[in-house]
DNA sequence: CCCTAACGGTTACAGCCGTAATTTGACGTG
DNA sequence: CACGTCAAATTACGGCTGTAACCGTTAGGG
């Protein structure tokens, strides 16, 4: 349960867009992107298999992989752990940083406003 | 400039927060907080040093450190990879996704709210 | 001035990460 | 049933990270 390193997320990805894949196909749709061989794509599987990040099946001959973990929970964690190292754990500082070095469209204003007028009637 | 880890980054934090400190007073710093020796500081302190994140000047015998890299600097490296990587590069997502696993406070939720009209008038 | 204690820098070492080659094991074919 | 083939797992290896001990140099007390 060690953590899922950047290289592997690529992998993660992967399934949890596309759903479960056999190394081969793994190989197809993340080697070219990421400039990888092979060799190196089986390496990250079996550290996630081994870090019990992924299961595999065997179907039809082939190893069919899963994730065990949820893309939710690997989000969850990668984000919170931000949060919480550069912000105090509160996400207005985070939103002001962003809008400082990103201009923010108009469109995800608008967007926030919606999410957040959304979250007050919610909350009371 | 190759980037600073995360053990590293609690020397940094020492250094953006209290300003330029002799090694003793990092060492009293984050020392206990992290049950770090003080062999270990040191340690972060030099590989900091090597990779041109901190300079040290000797002041009345002592050597001072001061970090080169800004704080601001670094937290925008940090968020804006996991902002890429996880949601697409926009922060409507995020907050929706904090949202979900974490209660927004009123509090938390009208500063973001002030926030927001901020960027509007801002805007345009 | 010299000696020693403290300070700062160098070396150490195991584990993880990125990248990959090599070996093993299962499966079909002659 | 033996053999070759192809996929899966094991091994490799250099660099970085976390953690720390050790050593050379410098500054202050005698």
């Amino acid at each position: 349960m060690s953590k899922i390193s950047g290289a592997e997320s690529h992998i993660m990805e992967a399934l949890w867009t596309r759903g479960p894949l056999t190394a081969e196909e793994i190989v197809q749709t993340v080697g070219p992107a990421q400039e990888w061989g092979e060799a190196t794509v089986k390496t990250l599987i079996n550290r996630l298999l081994k870090k019990k990040a992924l299961a595999s099946e065997r179907a039809a001959g082939r190893a069919l992989y899963r994730p065990i973990v949820s893309r939710e929970e690997y989000v969850t964690g990668e984000s919170q752990g931000l949060l919480d190292r550069l912000f105090g754990g509160q996400i207005a500082p985070l939103v002001a940083h962003y809008a400082r070095h990103r201009a923010l469209s108009p469109d995800e204003i608008s967007r926030l406003k919606d999410l957040i007028a959304e979250l007050e009637t919610d909350d009371e």
